[in-house]
DNA sequence: TTTTTATATTAGGCATACCTATTTTAACGA
DNA sequence: TCGTTAAAATAGGTATGCCTAATATAAAAA
């Protein structure tokens, strides 16, 4: 079995796009806060069990078996957030890191019948899609809301997982999947957008607005 | 934080009474499946960390924070066996196994909110008491089902909770926590019980019996 | 009391997953 | 083409949690 320090190794190639083109050791450590030495190792290692290809000062890529693998885990994480939100009544920037922990330890027994019990969710609680028990994701085309012109409209498909603060600060906007956000005005030099949510009007910094994803409407 | 491994330790120290006075390492590489020197090489960390006391050819026994701490992992393990039963609709042979993964990446707050949803379960669902948030347990006085007389009846009060084989057995026999059960013969030397149980009259091997832990009605 | 035996400890290793310091490589600009 | 530089690899080391083999201890039997 992959232990737990494999299982998030593949999960954050996956995620950082290594099951398309090679991903470079730095990115990965950066990702994971680890040296890279450790990565390189551990390149290794998942290329001798077959998961990754790894060419020495190309970088790292999932094998088919690698991404399967990944997408199970990631599958496992956002089961979890649905439960912890929907049913344990936590709100979404209190699930990753208890999720991160659970992913490792669920058999695909438990797995399944989480599916189940919460009626087969489509997405995790910041929007990303829910990976099939058979190892296929279809990910919605996107644009970051940074990318509209001002007057269109779009749908909020997903938002960045991991950063407490911003999940906090996109719950007081109400920032959140499924909302209707149309962009004002657009400041020059990836400066600062006018956003309307609902029936209100916020600034929003360019940084923030590039992480969140949108169908335009 | 405790280790998986070190929580391991701790609940068996506690299951297997060292929590009240020295328990052999021999007995508890045994329950662990591990090997002597590795026992020995824990107990030794293990009071380094002061959650035991420790003493070379004599023992190892809980201090106050060494059993607080196992009994905050036996009430994460019960509730997970009572979520895993109850709300996921799993046997009850087949949550043990995934219970004691799950026991060590529950945070406080997960176990919090787990009890409440579970509406503050008291047993497990083999019956064994659930310790308080704050650490406290109260286990009711109980004999084993093997000591009855015949014609003496007994209320099941737990059953072993590790035996898969075991617990499918007490299924089909009917043999669970809150069953009423009357001795109707014992065989001598250790032999074994004639029981009913329900309308239904059943052979029952003493080996077995003693493990059945009832309350005399 | 001495010997035997069961139990436990010590000694020495191994795998995993990290680390820092050093060396190598490959890419880029002069 | 040849240095310079940034990235990555190698070398060597640590902590954890296991192992087997050898040794020591304590309790029981002779
Ligand atoms: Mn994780
Ligand atoms: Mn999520
Ligand atoms: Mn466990
Ligand atoms: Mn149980």
């Amino acid at each position: 079995m992959a232990t737990q320090s494999t299982e998030e190794y593949l999960e954050a190639i996956y995620k950082l796009g290594g099951e398309r083109e090679p991903l470079a050791i730095s990115v990965l450590a950066e990702r994971l806060s680890v040296s890279s030495p450790s990565v390189s190792e551990m390149a290794r290692k998942l290329a001798e069990q077959g998961l990754a290809s790894y060419e020495p000062y190309k970088g790292v890529t999932l094998t088919a078996e690698g991404q399967a693998r990944a997408l199970a885990v990631i599958r496992r994480h956002r089961l979890w957030e649905r439960f912890l939100t929907d049913t344990l009544g936590f709100s979404w920037d209190q699930v990753h890191d208890e999720a991160c922990r659970l992913e490792h330890v669920t058999s695909p027994l438990v797995e399944e019948r989480l599916a189940e019990f919460l009626e087969t969710p489509q997405t995790c609680p910041h929007g990303h899609p829910m990976p099939t028990a058979q190892g296929k994701v279809t990910v919605e085309a996107a644009r970051p809301l940074s990318a509209l012109e001002p007057g269109q409209r779009g749908v909020v498909l997903w938002v960045p997982e991991e950063k407490v603060e911003m999940l906090q600060y996109l719950t007081a906007l109400g920032l959140k999947p499924q909302a209707t956000v149309q962009v004002e005005a657009v400041a020059p030099f990836q400066g600062p957008l006018t956003v309307r949510i609902g029936e209100a009007w916020h600034p929003l910094g360019w940084e923030v607005a590039s992480q969140i994803m949108v169908r335009l409407l």
